[in-house]
DNA sequence: GATACTTTGATAAATAAATAACAATATCAT
DNA sequence: ATGATATTGTTATTTATTTATCAAAGTATC
């Protein structure tokens, strides 16, 4: 059924946006799409749709297409949808708690059941449904709940020690939204950085290329 | 000077990365770097490095490499980092105000100038230096003050149909952190989507491989 | 200033990714 | 059932990106 010798990391990082797309067509009801609706509509071709889903396995249907609700299901399998890594946040600043507040975790394979921050005056303050706690208690609170997943919203300067320490208690993947490129040796740990930073001066980057240099105002 | 006939979007997305690690050398006091230290400082090839900033016309002297403030500079340039785009987020809610605080805009090419949401009971309320304005004021704001850049950090179902409007009042720009991808047919628009939701799923698909799937518990 | 190094910029080669092509096989209308 | 049509999965081709190579040109040392 499977295939999955070594999926491209060009490939993976198009799988959600396939799931998405899915799961908005189920919404909309519709039961049946080709390869070739689905690229008009998510604007990619339909070479690469049918290629990109045969990295996994043959899920269409040939004359017919795919089963929309069978192929989002499939797609949220591999993905991990269905999972529920335990997941802690690290920094309860302005980032740490829209994060924790704005992103569904549970319909992405992850449990939030902490969020941590050094700034004892916050303690205790809830952001949801969790309670602020102090770095202080990350050791124990690890190696009691052994949570897999950590979301680094922390300043850089601290990011590389506070991710080294996380390994340490056992964390094996990080969401690092610091401003600060967090690589670890061991090669059995997921990093993802963010960076919106550089995600806005790209932008800049784009709007100044596009409206030229002169027309400054 | 510039040799920019039409630079891909890899050695774009490329140089917010460039510019940050100058950055941080200025700051070390380093005063000159070859292709290969800054290699492999920021783990990629030297070759790479060297074909990028080619790209753009050569900063680099043979026998010596790279003076780092220069090329920090040149680069910064060429980002637009010394803009000042007119830029207005769209929506108050926790992701909103968390962007607007977060992220410094100033050093990447934008002005931040207004902050909007359409809920009347936080109109008025300060985010920053910003005082919330409620939707209804968009037009007259944007075509006053014409701000190029808009932040989107507004639910799905709205963006498409704000995103046009903000089109009609002139801005040329979106950030778009909502959960949909936005797309506009005028050519000369730049669209930003970050999709934070399918960072995560990438995050939890390395996480379910690498653990493997049996390890649920 | 001659010699041994170093390092760029440019070109060539290798690798990766996206697209096109098409046989095989299904659907659909009659 | 039959023929016309549709659509996949797979392989071939094209395009894009990354890496390697190397002459040319600078630096550093004596």
């Amino acid at each position: 059924m499977a295939k999955q010798g070594q999926i491209s990391s060009s490939v993976i990082k198009r799988l959600p946006r396939y799931y998405r797309f899915l799961g908005e067509l189920i919404k909309r009801g519709t039961e049946r799409i080709s390869s070739r609706e689905l690229s008009e509509l998510m604007k990619l071709t339909a070479s690469q749709i049918r290629q990109d889903l045969n990295c996994f396995g043959g899920f269409g249907q040939q004359g017919f297409g795919y089963h929309v609700r069978e192929l989002h299901s499939e797609i949220g399998r591999i993905l991990g949808v269905d999972r529920h890594f335990k997941t802690i946040v690290i920094g309860a600043g302005n980032l740490g708690r829209a994060i924790t507040m704005h992103i569904n975790f549970e319909t992405r394979g992850c449990r939030l059941i902490g969020i941590f921050d050094r700034d004892p005056s916050i303690t205790g303050d809830k952001v949801g449904e969790l309670e602020v706690r102090h770095t202080d208690e990350l050791e124990r609170f690890c190696r009691e709940q052994k949570p897999v997943i950590a979301v680094l919203c922390i300043p850089k300067a601290e990011t590389q020690e506070i991710a080294d320490r996380l390994v340490s208690y056992g964390l094996r993947s990080f969401w690092n939204f610091s401003h600060y490129d967090l690589s670890i040796d061991h090669d059995d740990i997921i990093v993802e950085n963010v960076h919106l930073g550089d995600s806005l001066l790209t932008l800049t980057y784009g709007t100044n290329a596009c409206l030229g240099e002169n027309s400054e105002k």
